[in-house]
DNA sequence: TACCGTCCTGCAATCGTTTGCGCTACGGCG
DNA sequence: CGCCGTAGCGCAAACGATTGCAGGACGGTA
């Protein structure tokens, strides 16, 4: 009856299998991994034992000596996100599959906190890395982890990596440019001419989208009118100052850097009685599931987010194994038209206007 | 200009320090920790050197002669879940401030994976691991990993526990069943009778929350309909079948098993034209973030998703410090009524009726 | 001068694996 | 009968840190 131990309950080790099969703890260890060398039956011994002994091996000892953890860091900007958390757990599945394990670090757009998360993922020697929505400089993090073994998630730089010189290896980007370019296309062809961009300071993001809808916009002649780029703190909290400077001069649409934003504030403007999208158009950034199934449904740009988890965990994997990161690649996004940018009053009408 | 090194660059380790500060490793090895035995110039020569050499220990290493990780283990059903990623968040942060490393591992409610993840952190040797919304029945739980070094994150089992003797010590519960009976009775007072649960066969909690609203319907006396349990595999998607289901015999309120489904169902059921809450009352549970900005805002039951990380997090590293765990807890919630369940045209007017 | 105590520091064992190399049987062949 | 090849295992050295114990230097006292 003793199913509970009173002794803490040494741990079972290899020498104990190797004890138990009556053979040494190189031909335990080997039999374990099915090493051509060790024959049928001993291998079968040795196997028994270790079931019955129910032994784990210990990873700090087999990587130490292996010099190989198997261990795969993920530095994000927030596991709560859910922008994040889909990438997170498309990285974990994948990294998993591939018999890694991952620890996980949240940089919160802070400088400092993404230091200490690269410096304890050296500690563990990390096999592999990956960054998402970093802040941090690419140059400062490849001083920090080994640059091969390094996976950057980021929106695409366009235009700055263009005139930077050729991509660099191991980023993996998301045509951000493009789906804003989209975004302001469909909304001009609706109709709309009046049009804000609505940031956030909270994201890396913010910087490229903003300054892609401003070329947009200038690309159909639209003027931008002051005032016309406002930004928040945090994206679940529009500010009040923020929200009623909106109220106060109500742009026809609203980019918003992303969908949390988007929903935050048609909530924010439903207070005073405006409404999407008979009094505004919103779009958002990144295609969430919530922006599927909000009231009204919520025009977006959707981003691979899963296949971007996925991607940075396999192309990681695969740099640890052959030694090279994989080219840069820029991942396409797609517009998704829903009820928020659709007006059922039809606006001014010179639809097809090509500037 | 050797900005980037050709060679592997072999890693730093304390016998190059200790060459540097010329001493030996154990002198460096105190000296990097404050050892009072060792002098105050040596001890500044070696972290001069350690700082020089950009030294960064080797937590397998160190792991292994200490026996003692630094490792938490975090095992929870789905971490691109809202519910899901706060508490995970909260956690991180948590273990990060009190020095702990965190491995996550995603459960999907699948036994087999959470057997796995749970192997995964006794290879890795964790200091603790925390279960949050799992399938595996807690004796197992307790087989595979170190009892007293195992937290499990629960809604309230209620009544099982009660009768099966005392609360067992490092779990964390929530009173599920009390929020479901604090919305019964809420739309009970609101009016509403004829009220149908709606659950999701994809969460643990499910069970519980169902038996609950069951009981407490019969407490006010009100009989089940047939059909006034339906049940979806998703949360996001809610199938067609059941939707059709509850508008061809549409309830007064549809309590639904979390949030995420409520808005789901909202959404679904805006289709064919039925609006929340002129139509029908919708209730969530767990209150994220969205229920508050959705349209209408959604009446949930609000539980303490960050505490419940928090919580979870430091009673671990309590109890790997001091060797005991803390006593079960049961966390309360707190109904939060918002639009969803505030008809603007008064329903049948017995609202005091006290059964 | 001899002895003792205090401070610092170093030696070497240890944690649990993996792995290069060498050793022992044993069977086959000349 | 002697030799050699090979199959099957074991020895012992790593991996990089921590830590109990001992030793050396130095100053003070008798």
């Amino acid at each position: 009856m003793a199913t509970h131990d009173i002794v803490p309950h040494r741990r079972v080790v290899l020498d104990d299998v190797a004890r138990m099969a009556n053979v040494s703890r190189s031909t335990a260890s080997r039999a374990l991994v099915d090493d051509p060398r060790i024959s049928e039956p001993t291998r079968t011994a040795v196997k028994q034992a270790a079931g019955e002994l129910r032994y784990v091996p210990n990873a700090a000892a087999r990587s130490l000596r292996a010099q190989r953890t198997r261990i795969l860091g993920l530095l994000l900007a927030n596991l709560s996100d859910p922008v994040h958390g889909q990438i997170a757990a498309a990285f974990e599945q994948e990294a998993l599959a591939g018999g890694y394990r991952v620890i996980f670090a949240a940089g919160l757009q802070d400088p400092a906190l993404e230091r200490k998360a690269l410096r304890i993922f050296t500690e563990h020697a990390a096999d592999g890395v990956a960054m998402v929505s970093c802040v941090l400089a690419p140059s400062e993090a490849q001083t920090r982890v080994q640059p091969d073994r390094l996976i950057m998630v980021q929106p695409d730089h366009h235009r700055v990596q263009r005139y930077r010189g050729p991509l660099l290896p191991g980023v993996i980007m998301t045509d951000d440019a493009s789906g804003v370019e989209a975004v302001v296309d469909h909304l001009v062809a609706t109709g709309y001419r009046d049009i804000a961009y609505v940031g956030s300071g909270a994201r890396a993001a913010n910087a490229v989208r903003a300054t892609a809808a401003q070329r947009a916009l200038r690309k159909h002649g639209i003027r931008l009118q002051p005032g016309r780029f406002p930004s928040t703190d945090d994206s679940w909290r529009v500010s009040d100052g923020i929200a009623a400077l909106i109220v106060a001069d109500l742009p026809e649409a609203l980019i918003c850097h992303d969908d949390k934003l988007a929903l935050a504030l048609m909530d924010a403007l439903r207070r005073p009685g405006i409404r999407t999208p008979d009094d505004v158009g919103i779009v958002g950034f990144d295609g969430i599931q919530f922006a599927e199934i909000s009231n009204p449904r919520l025009t977006t740009v959707a981003t691979p987010l899963a296949e971007l988890g996925r991607l940075a965990a396999s192309s990681l994997i695969g740099a640890i194994q052959t030694g090279k990161l994989p080219d840069a690649v820029v991942l396409p996004v797609e517009l998704v038209v829903r009820e928020s940018t659709m007006p059922r009053l039809p606006l001014a009408a010179h639809l097809t206007a090509d500037v």
